[in-house]
DNA sequence: GTGACATATGTCATTTTTGACATATAGAGC
DNA sequence: GCTCTATATGTCAAAAATGACATATGTCAC
Protein backbone atom coordinates (compact mmCIF):
# COMPACT_ATOMS: atom_id res chain seq x y z
CA UNK A 1 0.00 0.00 0.00
CA UNK A 2 2.71 2.19 0.71
CA UNK A 3 3.67 2.83 -2.95
CA UNK A 4 0.82 4.35 -3.55
CA UNK A 5 1.24 6.84 -1.11
CA UNK A 6 4.50 7.47 -2.66
CA UNK A 7 2.54 8.35 -5.75
CA UNK A 8 -0.35 10.00 -4.10
CA UNK A 9 2.35 12.73 -2.40
CA UNK A 10 3.95 13.24 -5.03
CA UNK A 11 0.50 14.07 -7.14
CA UNK A 12 -0.29 16.11 -4.36
CA UNK A 13 2.53 18.79 -5.12
CA UNK A 14 1.44 18.87 -8.60
CA UNK A 15 -0.63 16.71 -11.20
CA UNK A 16 1.47 14.41 -13.71
CA UNK A 17 1.68 11.62 -15.80
CA UNK A 18 2.88 7.89 -14.96
CA UNK A 19 6.02 8.53 -16.49
CA UNK A 20 7.10 11.85 -15.07
CA UNK A 21 6.23 9.83 -11.77
CA UNK A 22 8.91 6.83 -12.69
CA UNK A 23 11.56 8.98 -13.98
CA UNK A 24 11.05 11.25 -10.37
CA UNK A 25 11.58 7.46 -8.79
CA UNK A 26 14.69 6.73 -10.89
CA UNK A 27 16.37 9.75 -9.75
CA UNK A 28 14.67 11.01 -6.29
CA UNK A 29 13.16 8.91 -4.59
CA UNK A 30 15.41 5.85 -5.50
CA UNK A 31 17.09 6.45 -2.05
CA UNK A 32 14.11 5.40 -0.24
CA UNK A 33 11.53 3.77 -2.44
CA UNK A 34 11.97 1.18 -5.98
CA UNK A 35 9.41 0.92 -8.22
CA UNK A 36 9.34 -0.46 -11.89
CA UNK A 37 7.40 1.21 -14.75
CA UNK A 38 4.86 -1.50 -15.04
CA UNK A 39 4.18 -1.16 -11.27
CA UNK A 40 3.59 2.47 -11.12
CA UNK A 41 1.31 2.61 -14.41
CA UNK A 42 -0.77 -0.61 -12.77
CA UNK A 43 -0.90 1.05 -9.52
CA UNK A 44 -2.42 4.25 -10.92
CA UNK A 45 -4.86 2.59 -12.63
CA UNK A 46 -6.00 0.89 -9.35
CA UNK A 47 -6.08 5.01 -7.65
CA UNK A 48 -8.03 6.08 -10.18
CA UNK A 49 -10.80 3.29 -9.80
CA UNK A 50 -11.01 3.72 -5.98
CA UNK A 51 -11.10 7.78 -6.84
CA UNK A 52 -8.26 9.08 -4.94
CA UNK A 53 -6.99 10.41 -8.13
CA UNK A 54 -8.84 11.46 -11.81
CA UNK A 55 -7.48 11.57 -14.97
CA UNK A 56 -6.96 13.77 -17.72
CA UNK A 57 -6.51 12.60 -21.51
CA UNK A 58 -3.96 14.60 -23.30
CA UNK A 59 -3.79 13.93 -26.76
CA UNK A 60 -0.68 14.91 -28.56
CA UNK A 61 0.13 14.65 -32.43
CA UNK A 62 3.53 12.83 -32.96
CA UNK A 63 3.94 11.72 -29.58
CA UNK A 64 2.46 9.41 -27.57
CA UNK A 65 -0.55 10.42 -25.88
CA UNK A 66 -0.22 10.69 -21.69
CA UNK A 67 -2.61 10.31 -18.49
CA UNK A 68 -2.30 13.53 -16.56
CA UNK A 69 -3.59 12.50 -12.96
CA UNK A 70 -5.01 15.13 -10.65
CA UNK A 71 -5.02 14.17 -6.43
CA UNK A 72 -8.94 14.51 -5.52
CA UNK A 73 -10.14 15.41 -2.18
CA UNK A 74 -10.86 11.77 -1.00
CA UNK A 75 -7.21 11.00 -1.78
CA UNK A 76 -5.34 14.25 -0.22
CA UNK A 77 -7.87 12.90 3.31
CA UNK A 78 -6.36 9.56 2.85
CA UNK A 79 -3.29 10.56 1.96
CA UNK A 80 -2.83 12.26 5.33
CA UNK A 81 -4.76 9.88 7.51
CA UNK A 82 -2.15 7.54 6.22
CA UNK A 83 1.13 10.17 7.47
CA UNK A 84 -0.63 10.94 11.08
CA UNK A 85 -2.39 7.97 12.03
CA UNK A 86 -0.91 4.95 9.96
CA UNK A 87 1.77 2.75 12.27
CA UNK A 88 5.10 3.68 10.61
CA UNK A 89 6.77 0.49 9.45
CA UNK A 90 10.56 0.07 10.27
CA UNK A 91 12.48 0.89 6.87
CA UNK A 92 13.12 -2.41 4.52
CA UNK A 93 16.39 -2.55 2.76
CA UNK A 94 18.11 -5.03 0.12
CA UNK A 95 21.66 -3.87 -0.36
CA UNK A 96 23.27 -6.97 -1.80
CA UNK A 97 27.06 -5.03 -0.79
CA UNK A 98 26.98 -5.67 2.49
CA UNK A 99 25.44 -9.12 2.06
CA UNK A 100 29.07 -9.43 0.58
CA UNK A 101 30.24 -7.41 3.06
CA UNK A 102 29.30 -9.69 5.69
CA UNK A 103 31.22 -12.80 4.39
CA UNK A 104 34.60 -11.05 3.81
CA UNK A 105 36.19 -13.42 5.39
CA UNK A 106 36.28 -15.87 2.54
CA UNK A 107 37.82 -12.88 0.56
CA UNK A 108 41.87 -12.18 0.40
CA UNK A 109 42.32 -8.04 1.22
CA UNK A 110 43.40 -7.28 -2.48
CA UNK A 111 39.56 -8.73 -3.18
CA UNK A 112 37.64 -6.92 -0.84
CA UNK A 113 40.08 -3.83 -1.20
CA UNK A 114 38.65 -4.15 -5.15
CA UNK A 115 35.10 -3.99 -4.15
CA UNK A 116 35.26 -1.20 -2.03
CA UNK A 117 36.89 0.49 -4.85
CA UNK A 118 33.94 -0.16 -7.03
CA UNK A 119 31.38 1.09 -4.53
CA UNK A 120 33.45 4.01 -3.63
CA UNK A 121 33.39 5.03 -7.46
CA UNK A 122 29.68 4.44 -7.61
CA UNK A 123 28.74 6.49 -4.39
CA UNK A 124 30.58 9.43 -5.36
CA UNK A 125 28.72 9.29 -9.13
CA UNK A 126 25.01 9.02 -6.91
CA UNK A 127 26.52 11.73 -4.78
CA UNK A 128 27.66 14.38 -7.21
CA UNK A 129 24.07 13.45 -9.23
CA UNK A 130 22.10 14.61 -6.52
CA UNK A 131 23.89 17.61 -5.36
CA UNK A 132 23.62 18.77 -8.96
CA UNK A 133 19.94 18.11 -9.02
CA UNK A 134 19.52 19.87 -5.25
CA UNK A 135 21.19 22.94 -6.62
CA UNK A 136 19.61 23.20 -9.35
CA UNK A 137 15.94 22.65 -7.85
CA UNK A 138 16.28 23.63 -4.40
CA UNK A 139 16.96 27.66 -2.79
CA UNK A 140 18.65 26.49 0.26
CA UNK A 141 19.47 30.14 1.18
CA UNK A 142 15.58 30.95 1.49
CA UNK A 143 14.05 27.08 0.98
CA UNK A 144 10.34 27.78 0.41
CA UNK A 145 7.85 25.31 2.21
CA UNK A 146 6.22 24.17 -0.52
CA UNK A 147 9.67 22.05 -1.72
CA UNK A 148 10.28 20.93 2.03
CA UNK A 149 10.00 17.18 0.94
CA UNK A 150 12.13 17.76 -1.94
CA UNK A 151 14.61 19.73 0.16
CA UNK A 152 14.89 17.26 2.88
CA UNK A 153 14.73 13.86 1.14
CA UNK A 154 17.36 15.40 -1.45
CA UNK A 155 19.72 16.16 1.76
CA UNK A 156 19.22 12.83 2.94
CA UNK A 157 20.43 11.27 -0.07
CA UNK A 158 23.45 13.38 -0.08
CA UNK A 159 23.72 12.39 3.70
CA UNK A 160 23.46 8.72 2.77
CA UNK A 161 25.76 8.57 0.24
CA UNK A 162 27.84 10.17 1.75
CA UNK A 163 27.93 7.73 5.18
CA UNK A 164 28.54 5.40 2.66
CA UNK A 165 31.85 6.37 1.69
CA UNK A 166 33.01 7.11 5.48
CA UNK A 167 31.76 3.52 6.09
CA UNK A 168 34.29 2.38 2.98
CA UNK A 169 36.62 4.47 4.00
CA UNK A 170 36.41 2.93 7.45
CA UNK A 171 36.25 -0.50 6.23
CA UNK A 172 39.60 0.26 4.42
CA UNK A 173 41.59 1.50 7.81
CA UNK A 174 40.22 -1.42 9.70
CA UNK A 175 41.53 -3.61 7.36
CA UNK A 176 45.19 -1.55 6.90
CA UNK A 177 45.66 -1.90 10.84
CA UNK A 178 44.57 -6.03 10.89
CA UNK A 179 47.02 -6.27 7.55
CA UNK A 180 50.04 -4.35 9.41
CA UNK A 181 49.43 -6.85 12.59
CA UNK A 182 49.39 -10.12 10.80
CA UNK B 1 18.76 -15.39 -4.97
CA UNK B 2 20.44 -12.40 -2.97
CA UNK B 3 18.58 -14.03 0.57
CA UNK B 4 20.25 -17.43 -0.40
CA UNK B 5 23.49 -16.27 -0.63
CA UNK B 6 23.10 -14.05 2.64
CA UNK B 7 22.10 -17.27 4.76
CA UNK B 8 25.16 -19.24 2.80
CA UNK B 9 27.56 -16.06 4.43
CA UNK B 10 25.91 -16.61 7.79
CA UNK B 11 26.21 -20.79 7.39
CA UNK B 12 29.93 -20.10 5.87
CA UNK B 13 31.18 -18.80 9.70
CA UNK B 14 29.43 -21.72 11.38
CA UNK B 15 27.01 -24.28 10.93
CA UNK B 16 23.54 -23.25 12.19
CA UNK B 17 19.28 -23.63 12.78
CA UNK B 18 16.86 -22.00 11.04
CA UNK B 19 15.87 -20.39 14.07
CA UNK B 20 19.43 -18.45 15.06
CA UNK B 21 19.51 -17.38 11.39
CA UNK B 22 16.04 -15.75 11.76
CA UNK B 23 17.13 -14.32 15.00
CA UNK B 24 20.16 -12.88 13.41
CA UNK B 25 18.36 -11.25 10.58
CA UNK B 26 15.95 -9.58 12.90
CA UNK B 27 19.17 -8.11 15.19
CA UNK B 28 22.16 -7.65 12.94
CA UNK B 29 21.17 -7.94 9.26
CA UNK B 30 18.29 -6.18 9.60
CA UNK B 31 20.10 -2.95 8.40
CA UNK B 32 20.46 -4.27 5.02
CA UNK B 33 18.31 -7.35 4.23
CA UNK B 34 15.27 -8.40 6.03
CA UNK B 35 13.21 -11.99 5.61
CA UNK B 36 10.53 -13.75 7.48
CA UNK B 37 10.69 -17.21 9.51
CA UNK B 38 8.77 -18.68 6.27
CA UNK B 39 10.94 -17.38 3.78
CA UNK B 40 14.10 -18.41 5.69
CA UNK B 41 12.81 -22.20 6.05
CA UNK B 42 11.55 -22.08 2.70
CA UNK B 43 14.70 -21.42 1.42
CA UNK B 44 16.97 -23.49 3.64
CA UNK B 45 15.16 -26.16 2.41
CA UNK B 46 15.79 -25.38 -1.35
CA UNK B 47 19.63 -24.61 -1.19
CA UNK B 48 19.70 -28.14 0.63
CA UNK B 49 18.21 -30.04 -2.99
CA UNK B 50 20.44 -27.88 -4.30
CA UNK B 51 23.13 -28.95 -2.25
CA UNK B 52 24.69 -25.68 -0.93
CA UNK B 53 24.33 -26.74 2.57
CA UNK B 54 23.81 -29.97 4.42
CA UNK B 55 21.56 -30.22 7.37
CA UNK B 56 21.62 -32.82 10.29
CA UNK B 57 18.73 -33.54 12.33
CA UNK B 58 19.15 -32.86 16.52
CA UNK B 59 16.73 -34.30 18.36
CA UNK B 60 15.77 -32.84 21.54
CA UNK B 61 13.70 -33.79 24.37
CA UNK B 62 11.25 -31.31 26.07
CA UNK B 63 11.98 -29.18 23.14
CA UNK B 64 11.45 -29.14 19.52
CA UNK B 65 13.95 -31.05 17.47
CA UNK B 66 16.53 -28.89 14.92
CA UNK B 67 17.88 -29.10 11.82
CA UNK B 68 21.64 -27.50 11.58
CA UNK B 69 22.56 -26.93 8.47
CA UNK B 70 26.35 -26.71 7.27
CA UNK B 71 27.84 -24.90 4.06
CA UNK B 72 29.18 -27.81 1.68
CA UNK B 73 32.27 -27.43 -0.50
CA UNK B 74 29.67 -25.99 -3.56
CA UNK B 75 28.21 -24.10 -1.55
CA UNK B 76 31.11 -21.92 -0.31
CA UNK B 77 32.09 -21.70 -4.59
CA UNK B 78 29.02 -21.01 -5.01
CA UNK B 79 28.93 -18.02 -2.62
CA UNK B 80 32.49 -16.73 -3.49
CA UNK B 81 31.34 -16.59 -7.00
CA UNK B 82 28.43 -14.70 -6.92
CA UNK B 83 30.34 -12.01 -4.02
CA UNK B 84 33.20 -11.74 -6.57
CA UNK B 85 32.04 -12.13 -10.18
CA UNK B 86 28.19 -11.14 -10.29
CA UNK B 87 26.83 -7.79 -11.05
CA UNK B 88 27.00 -5.85 -7.96
CA UNK B 89 23.07 -4.54 -8.00
CA UNK B 90 22.10 -0.98 -6.41
CA UNK B 91 20.23 -1.41 -2.75
CA UNK B 92 16.86 -1.40 -2.48
CA UNK B 93 15.34 1.08 0.49
CA UNK B 94 11.65 1.05 1.11
CA UNK B 95 11.64 3.42 3.89
CA UNK B 96 7.88 4.48 5.03
CA UNK B 97 8.91 7.47 7.08
CA UNK B 98 10.66 9.09 4.26
CA UNK B 99 7.52 8.32 2.17
CA UNK B 100 5.25 10.64 4.77
CA UNK B 101 8.87 12.88 4.97
CA UNK B 102 8.40 13.90 0.79
CA UNK B 103 4.82 15.02 1.52
CA UNK B 104 5.78 17.52 4.31
CA UNK B 105 4.06 20.13 2.64
CA UNK B 106 0.63 18.24 3.62
CA UNK B 107 1.32 18.98 7.61
CA UNK B 108 1.67 21.60 10.15
CA UNK B 109 4.86 22.01 11.60
CA UNK B 110 3.91 20.87 14.77
CA UNK B 111 2.67 17.31 13.18
CA UNK B 112 5.91 17.68 11.38
CA UNK B 113 8.32 17.82 14.67
CA UNK B 114 5.91 15.07 16.69
CA UNK B 115 6.52 12.56 13.66
CA UNK B 116 10.32 13.31 13.91
CA UNK B 117 10.54 13.07 17.56
CA UNK B 118 8.74 9.08 17.54
CA UNK B 119 11.45 8.39 14.53
CA UNK B 120 14.69 9.77 16.40
CA UNK B 121 13.49 8.15 19.60
CA UNK B 122 13.21 5.04 17.77
CA UNK B 123 16.48 5.61 15.93
CA UNK B 124 18.40 6.45 19.33
CA UNK B 125 16.88 2.83 20.65
CA UNK B 126 17.97 0.70 17.86
CA UNK B 127 21.20 2.45 17.86
CA UNK B 128 22.16 1.66 21.67
CA UNK B 129 20.91 -1.65 20.90
CA UNK B 130 24.15 -2.21 18.10
CA UNK B 131 26.16 -0.40 20.40
CA UNK B 132 25.54 -2.89 23.39
CA UNK B 133 25.52 -5.91 20.79
CA UNK B 134 28.85 -4.80 19.18
CA UNK B 135 30.51 -3.72 23.06
CA UNK B 136 29.53 -7.89 23.38
CA UNK B 137 30.57 -9.28 20.40
CA UNK B 138 33.57 -7.41 18.69
CA UNK B 139 36.91 -7.03 20.39
CA UNK B 140 37.54 -3.79 18.43
CA UNK B 141 41.17 -2.93 19.95
CA UNK B 142 42.40 -6.15 18.28
CA UNK B 143 39.37 -7.13 15.97
CA UNK B 144 40.49 -10.48 14.56
CA UNK B 145 40.01 -11.06 10.42
CA UNK B 146 37.12 -13.78 11.30
CA UNK B 147 34.83 -11.72 12.38
CA UNK B 148 35.14 -9.22 9.71
CA UNK B 149 31.96 -9.12 8.50
CA UNK B 150 29.57 -8.82 11.95
CA UNK B 151 32.32 -6.37 13.05
CA UNK B 152 31.97 -3.71 9.46
CA UNK B 153 28.18 -4.81 9.14
CA UNK B 154 27.55 -3.71 12.86
CA UNK B 155 29.62 -0.13 12.64
CA UNK B 156 27.48 0.19 9.23
CA UNK B 157 24.67 0.47 11.15
CA UNK B 158 25.68 2.24 13.69
CA UNK B 159 26.87 4.82 11.59
CA UNK B 160 23.08 4.63 9.50
CA UNK B 161 21.33 5.07 12.96
CA UNK B 162 23.25 7.68 13.55
CA UNK B 163 23.18 9.67 10.25
CA UNK B 164 19.69 8.75 10.68
CA UNK B 165 19.59 11.10 13.94
CA UNK B 166 21.56 13.57 12.54
CA UNK B 167 18.81 13.88 9.02
CA UNK B 168 16.22 14.18 11.81
CA UNK B 169 17.90 17.30 13.69
CA UNK B 170 18.81 18.76 10.41
CA UNK B 171 15.15 19.18 9.57
CA UNK B 172 14.17 20.72 12.72
CA UNK B 173 17.33 23.23 11.75
CA UNK B 174 15.82 23.81 8.54
CA UNK B 175 12.22 24.07 10.12
CA UNK B 176 13.14 26.30 12.68
CA UNK B 177 14.99 28.62 10.17
CA UNK B 178 11.72 28.59 7.74
CA UNK B 179 9.39 29.18 10.89
CA UNK B 180 10.75 32.45 11.60
CA UNK B 181 10.88 33.92 8.55
CA UNK B 182 7.16 33.17 7.68
C1' DG C 1 18.86 4.19 -43.63
C1' DT C 2 19.63 2.14 -39.45
C1' DG C 3 20.45 1.56 -34.85
C1' DA C 4 20.07 3.69 -30.44
C1' DC C 5 17.74 6.43 -27.19
C1' DA C 6 13.93 9.12 -25.11
C1' DT C 7 9.04 9.63 -24.64
C1' DA C 8 4.75 7.24 -23.22
C1' DT C 9 1.92 3.35 -21.79
C1' DG C 10 0.63 -1.20 -21.45
C1' DT C 11 0.38 -6.79 -20.54
C1' DC C 12 1.64 -10.85 -18.23
C1' DA C 13 3.95 -15.03 -16.47
C1' DT C 14 7.00 -15.89 -12.87
C1' DT C 15 9.23 -14.95 -8.65
C1' DT C 16 9.38 -13.01 -4.20
C1' DT C 17 7.42 -11.62 -0.10
C1' DT C 18 4.00 -11.23 3.39
C1' DG C 19 1.23 -12.48 7.12
C1' DA C 20 -1.84 -15.46 9.02
C1' DC C 21 -2.52 -20.03 10.67
C1' DA C 22 -0.71 -24.34 12.69
C1' DT C 23 1.81 -27.38 16.17
C1' DA C 24 4.50 -28.55 20.28
C1' DT C 25 7.02 -27.66 24.69
C1' DA C 26 8.95 -24.93 28.56
C1' DG C 27 9.08 -21.19 31.69
C1' DA C 28 7.66 -16.83 33.79
C1' DG C 29 4.24 -13.83 35.66
C1' DC C 30 -0.47 -12.95 37.39
C1' DG D 1 -5.29 -22.11 35.72
C1' DC D 2 -4.25 -18.61 32.14
C1' DT D 3 -1.73 -15.80 29.19
C1' DC D 4 2.45 -14.42 27.29
C1' DT D 5 6.93 -15.19 25.56
C1' DA D 6 10.64 -17.97 23.71
C1' DT D 7 12.15 -21.95 21.16
C1' DA D 8 11.62 -24.47 16.71
C1' DT D 9 9.62 -25.49 12.26
C1' DG D 10 6.22 -25.69 8.92
C1' DT D 11 2.09 -24.54 5.22
C1' DC D 12 -0.29 -21.62 2.19
C1' DA D 13 -3.23 -18.08 0.04
C1' DA D 14 -2.76 -13.49 -1.26
C1' DA D 15 -0.21 -9.44 -2.40
C1' DA D 16 3.70 -7.22 -4.26
C1' DA D 17 7.42 -6.97 -7.39
C1' DT D 18 10.21 -8.23 -11.36
C1' DG D 19 11.58 -8.37 -15.96
C1' DA D 20 10.62 -9.48 -20.42
C1' DC D 21 7.76 -8.47 -24.25
C1' DA D 22 4.89 -5.20 -26.93
C1' DT D 23 3.66 -0.79 -29.46
C1' DA D 24 4.24 3.84 -31.44
C1' DT D 25 6.81 8.08 -32.63
C1' DG D 26 10.60 11.56 -32.81
C1' DT D 27 15.35 12.70 -32.80
C1' DC D 28 20.16 12.22 -33.16
C1' DA D 29 24.37 10.27 -34.60
C1' DC D 30 27.04 7.35 -37.74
Amino acid sequence: MSLRYALLGLISKKPQTGYELYQTFQQQIIYFWNSTHSQIYTELRKMEQDEVISSELIYQEGSPNKKKYTITKEGEKDLIHWILEQKIKPAKIKDEFLIRASAFHLLSIDEILGLLDTIIEREQQILEGTLLWQSQHIEQEQPKFEQIGEYITSEYGIMYAKMYIDWCLKVKDILSKMDLEN
